[in-house]
DNA sequence: GTGAGTTAGAACACTAGCTGAACTAACTCT
DNA sequence: AGAGTTAGTTCAGCTAGTGTTCTAACTCAC
């Protein structure tokens, strides 16, 4: 926590936003949570430092919480030092979960994480590229059975977060134009909905990148960083972008699309009909061209990327080079954005995310070429730990994010 | 305002921060100065609409605001409808502003800010490029004199914020590096206080482009718009960048450094020591250098601009394809910047701000062609109204940022 | 093993400030 | 002149944060 109560010059109550009374308990209730979250079960005298609340406020927020089912209190027999042992507040984990769903032009995967961000599911299924009925008819089974899986655990699915591709109309559900997937204005939303039981918990979509960055934050801020920059390899290229811990969407909502930016090699045709893209240099599809003649199909890219990231180990100079000029590519645009941006990590995710130093060596020096505030200006640049279940894991997060937001309201929907 | 009580499904208090008791009686107080400084004098009635807030809290609220001395609420005897006519609260101007002074390597120049965003005082001073210690000197005569004429006038300075280009610690106080000023480390704040009366209002630096936005949001607020973009043109060229009404700075406090981006023309020489930098194509020095022979001093730019634009209004097709050429290498610039932030505007400062349609048809042009969500994606993009007078502008709405935050200690220390 | 010291957490009285309802004020319209 | 309408204030009530106090549960020293 940023806020302790030593340094309150800071005015408490984010201004913006009226504060109501009922809001108050509701706001501090979830602060709670999110403290437990973000660094684990603590004792109530811990959280009171952490929050700057006192400790009788803390006690009743805990004991209100305790009541709603969404922590526990541990008799933490174990004493080390002096003085009352604490007993450690913790979060019931199997409780509430939040259920997110990737779609990608090869296949669909389903997480689901509880308060804890433990994975109580996750499977995944691949996807024959066809019309979105059918995709859909695939997707909806996928998240049927899911359902079905934690509901036989016990575990309240709080909301579904659809994560997919391209220029999406949250408001509406609606993927607008996705380039990978080949689709435009697909009601993905509805087309689920009707597909599935109507007492289906909501559902949501966004962005594949801006939900990668949301997982990565769930590890970053435990760091104490809350400005990242996420950048997703895949058969598109795109960035999610938090700002002091929040997702940077923009009026628009297209923040981040940094597939198409003219950074790329001049020459690469890109399938969006211009040319010099970025997705045309560093996009899966170009590394996958290099490395391996005869062309390989799009498919089974996590077995083929673990293949490929052992060749890289072995040594082999076809791989290597293309991951050279990759991250190169990549260093370039990268670059760009720590100018502009100026996050405190950047994560490379998807495809890149195999790769290691092997990777990040070239994106680095890249980078310390050409960007006023790079390395110097202490920024991190690292692969995911996530592989391709980022964005999937990320969409689970933001299912579960009311939760955070307003505890009180999501359990009385929970227990109707 | 964008929460009305229609729209309440989203919580009344920010998470992230704790809700204290007395923070949100700052925090509202503080909603209702801003809401009266974003749409103008209104009643009771309309406030509590506008805030969402019963008016009971409003009446409440208006009358401590009145005890302070902030608003005064007026007869309005004027009743065009049936009822009893509506009384307005207004900001009562005069009683406290904030002093914002902006530093090139021209001039200096004093701005300061009412309440009600009416200038109450606006000089400048030319600077000979000079060490440092000569600088301070004037600058430091320059707030002198302007808090002199303030506190005959009978207001208050709750703030000084001084706006500089380059690389600045804030917390610090010092510019670490300023390439248009040739400085490097100085101490703009305690060189400045040291010259000064001790007794002097909390002084503050920050970057020349990002307050050039804060003046840009005064006014893009009030048409709802709150994710913009704003490009200063001088001997630099920064960005500041507003998300959702928030200043990006990034975890580094190095965000919107766009001036030596590698998207200028790749054969120009920058004074950073690569080429191919924006401000070396983009720059006052490179559009002058074009557009007179023999190459003019960097003097009297606002007589310099007023005097190009005249040329370009006459067709003067020398000037006129300077302007393309600088109009074509923005759009580039912000083209990506589009794609990466989605901003709802994009706001031109600076030099370019003298050539309105004669710039912002290439940079429209040259976004379009490249953007994923240029013209179509709803981006505004315009000159600024104010000049070369922008920074200053939001120095001073910086300095009287503390009073919409928390106006009962702003006060309390006013009347100390 | 007993009391002093220490830390954790709960209980309690207190209070700031939001909130709904009732009430007064000031007007228009018929 | 009275009914209707809208504005703003007053007041009682209640929610929830806050400081203090108290109890619980431990360690340590003698």
């Amino acid at each position: 926590m940023r806020m302790t109560r030593a340094d309150v010059p800071v005015p408490l109550v984010r201004s913006g936003e009226v504060a109501s009374r009922t809001a108050i308990r509701r706001a501090n209730l979830g602060l709670v949570l999110r403290d437990l979250n973000t660094h684990g079960s603590r004792s109530q005298t811990q959280l009171a430092e952490d929050l700057g609340l006192p400790k009788a406020t803390v006690s009743t927020l805990v004991s209100e919480l305790t009541e709603l089912g969404l922590v526990y209190q541990t008799d933490a027999t174990r004493a080390g030092a002096v003085g009352r042992p604490r007993q450690t507040v913790e979060l019931r984990g199997t409780a509430i979960c939040g259920l997110g769903v990737e779609l990608t032009a090869t296949d669909a995967r389903a997480v689901a994480l509880d308060l804890r961000d433990d994975v109580l599911l996750d499977r995944s299924i691949a996807i024959d590229r066809a019309d979105p009925d059918t995709v859909l008819d695939a997707v909806a089974a996928l998240i049927h059975d899911a359902l079905a899986v934690l509901a036989e655990s016990g575990s309240h699915v709080l909301g579904i977060t659809i994560a997919a591709p391209g220029q999406l109309d949250r408001d509406a559900g609606v993927i607008r134009f996705a380039a990978p997937l080949g689709w435009s204005d697909v009601q993905l939303v509805d087309g689920l909905i009707s597909r599935l039981n109507a007492d289906v918990p909501p559902m949501r979509i966004d962005n594949d990148a801006r939900l990668g960055a949301v997982a990565e934050y769930a590890v970053a801020r435990t760091e104490g960083i809350h400005d990242l920059l996420y950048v997703t390899g895949g058969l598109g290229v795109g960035a999610g972008i938090l700002v002091d811990g929040q997702i940077l969407r923009g009026a628009m909502g297209f923040a981040g699309e940094i597939g198409h930016l003219p950074l790329g090699r001049p020459d690469l045709p890109c399938p969006c009909g211009r040319s010099g893209c970025v997705e045309a240099t560093v996009g899966v599809t170009a590394f996958l061209d290099t490395v391996s003649d005869p062309p390989h199909a799009v498919r089974d890219l996590d077995q083929q990327m673990t293949d490929l990231r052992t060749r890289a180990d072995a040594g082999d100079p076809v791989v290597l080079a293309a991951l050279g000029t990759v991250g190169q590519g990549l260093g370039v645009v990268v670059g760009m954005l720590i100018d502009v941006l100026s996050p405190r990590a950047v994560i490379l995710g998807g495809y890149f995310s195999y790769f290691g130093e092997h990777l990040l060596t070239h994106v680095r020096g890249a980078v310390e070429a050409r960007a006023i505030a790079g390395q110097a200006g202490g920024c991190d640049i690292r692969t995911s730990g996530f592989a391709f279940t980022g964005p999937a894991r990320g969409a689970a997060h933001t299912a579960l994010e009311a939760l955070f937001t307003d505890p009180v309201a999501c359990m009385e929907h929970a227990s109707s």
